[in-house]
DNA sequence: TACTAGCACTCATAATTAACGAGTGCTAAT
DNA sequence: ATTAGCACTCGTTAATTATGAGTGCTAGTA
């Protein structure tokens, strides 16, 4: 159990850390105006905070940084979560609204912003258009080889593809084909399309039709339809102004990990479902980010859920504003609609 | 004029340089099987070549290091372009011919194949569809008041954007709408879509019309459709491997600059057309790439001309294998058809 | 004349040492 | 329970010294 005054100090250290990332000695904390104890008292505390684990030296005669466990003390008790000032968040209403006309240019917006906000990096993830579902199939020839396949799911999404035939095909069969999908595939989610058109081709023995390498080509490039997964990152060179990535041996996993779209995709789509999450130093388990802390959240639009969020800077990071922001921007999106 | 053994000896340092990154004293030059004078000898060549430019010294006591001019000549004089080797050629297109299903793909391959054999970063950017010229326009209708329209250019590339209306639409209005932007639009280049609709739109006086607004709204979602620039980088994180980038100043520029698709683009895009060029340190005029040779070509695809793709190294690059890489991806790729 | 051996000189780099000072832990006094 | 005082630690910085790779120049040789 900590004392009042212990308690003091640990915030004391940590809010000073977070802004020198020096190490914060007794001295100096003596100085500050809610701290009004002797250094040598302050040091007894110290020492108590320190066998407690939540705060440790780097040599002997440096000051104290706060140790992972007394970040995860400080964000577990000393940081509120969910305080909306309204004002603030209006303004982020409006700047959200100028980008409100398609999902895309909105969750670029939102990442823009968290990182000016904070100055550390962003990364949004829209909705995973795997679980979509497929609401239309449709076909336009261009000429009597090529023509667009096109799907649009039940969230309004659109996504085309061409294709190109190897001999001339007649209307009447692309006709049936795109009946066929249609009438099979609507409803399937746009991650299974694969697996049931192979079960649905199966029953229908289509092999004696006429035709049949053209239906087949139409039919795969429809369920081969990449949807881009909609991530976009905001702030990259932010890490350039930390401290403590001022060496090539830091900076280049972190660059190097977030340059990685797919796995970075894989990641955020991995995180736990939760409204505000944050992950201290090496907590989140990867190695490229053994020194980052990242703060998460899903995020809902228009009250729907709709994607995750997240903001990465290092360990040392300004929890307290990074979660009020990351708590105005997500306020923000809620009241936010896309306008259709 | 150089004589002989001042050019062996030119070409002895930058050879070494290039491989070492170290300053070439004269000692390690007369050690060379190719070279078989004493160091007092060479080092009397050494001071004339300096003399002239080519070669420079970082301090008195160090070795000499190329300068920018002997690049120049090292390029200009030492660099035989176009030696295809055809078995690499060969190997080069079958790796091509895996992505020749559609032109962004067989970018980002030429890039990634182009920087893996060489170790630097490429940069590939696509056909330029603000030349392409409008083919054709199309609309699907979604529900009463949604849709998707359409635009295939002569090229073959295909478009789409949804359109919302404000209110229900008689399909015979969109019909004629999309029949008015097909006679009118058809031919023009989709840079200038927007100038030209202004024009039509004018001639036409269709504020009478019934339902103006939603015409106007199809019209003007049609011209407005992004074609996204198929710009491609590869081997991005080769830039960490370069002794010369293992400070935070010199790397920092240059991930800045890289990062930066938009301006990228319009660099590339302003490159003088040739089919090799070298560019070496300061001359691109880019702050951030002053340390930095980039070796740029334009590339045709199956006999049309495509795109553009560069290479960017180290001003101490290697010149010879680069600049014959390029040749041999440029070839591999105007001998590559694309499946359509 | 063209080349080479030899030598004094230069200067970045690495290693060594010394001075500094911020910070600590402990003890004794309040 | 708090604080003043003091000896001690140890990272950082500056100053000093060696080291050696490389140079330019001169004089000698083929």
């Amino acid at each position: 159990m900590l004392t009042e005054r212990q308690l003091l100090i640990l915030r004391a250290i940590i809010d000073d850390y977070i802004q020198t990332a020096q190490p914060v000695g007794s001295r100096t904390l003596s100085k500050r105006d809610d701290l009004s104890f002797s250094s040598a008292t302050i040091r007894n505390d110290m020492a108590d905070l320190e066998d407690m684990g939540l705060i440790e030296k780097p040599h002997t005669s440096a000051g104290r940084i706060p140790s992972e466990v007394g970040y995860r003390y400080y964000v577990d008790h000393l940081v509120e979560k969910r305080i909306i000032d309204e004002r603030e968040t209006f303004r982020l209403e409006e700047r959200l609204k100028e980008s409100a006309k398609e999902s895309e240019l909105l969750i670029r917006q939102a990442a823009d912003l968290l990182s000016d906000l904070t100055n550390y990096t962003t990364v949004a993830l829209g909705p995973n258009s795997q679980m979509e579902k497929l609401a239309r199939v449709d076909f336009m020839p261009i000429d009597e080889r090529r023509g667009v396949v096109l799907i649009v799911t039940d969230q309004g999404h659109v996504e085309h593809r061409t294709v190109v035939f190897e001999s001339r095909v007649a209307p009447d069969i692309i006709e049936e084909t795109i009946r066929l999908l249609n009438d099979r595939l609507v409803g399937t989610p746009l991650g299974q399309l694969k697996i049931r058109i192979g079960e649905e081709v199966a029953k229908l023995q289509l092999a004696q039709r006429q035709q049949y390498d053209n239906m087949m080509q139409l039919i795969q490039s429809t369920v081969g339809i990449q949807t881009p997964s909609s991530l976009y990152l905001g702030g990259k060179k932010n890490i350039f102004n930390q401290p403590e990535f001022q060496t090539i041996d830091t900076l280049r996993p972190f660059l190097e990990w977030i340059d990685e779209q797919e796995r970075l995709t894989h990641w955020l789509e991995s995180l736990p479902n939760r409204e505000i999450y944050v992950s201290i130093g090496s907590e989140n388990g990867i190695v490229a980010l053994q020194n980052c802390s990242v703060i998460t959240s899903d995020y809902t639009l228009d009250g729907k859920t709709f994607g995750t969020i997240a903001m990465i800077g290092p360990t040392r990071m300004n929890y307290r504003h990074g979660v009020q922001m990351m708590g105005q921007i997500i306020e923000a999106l809620r009241r936010t609609k896309l306008e259709e």
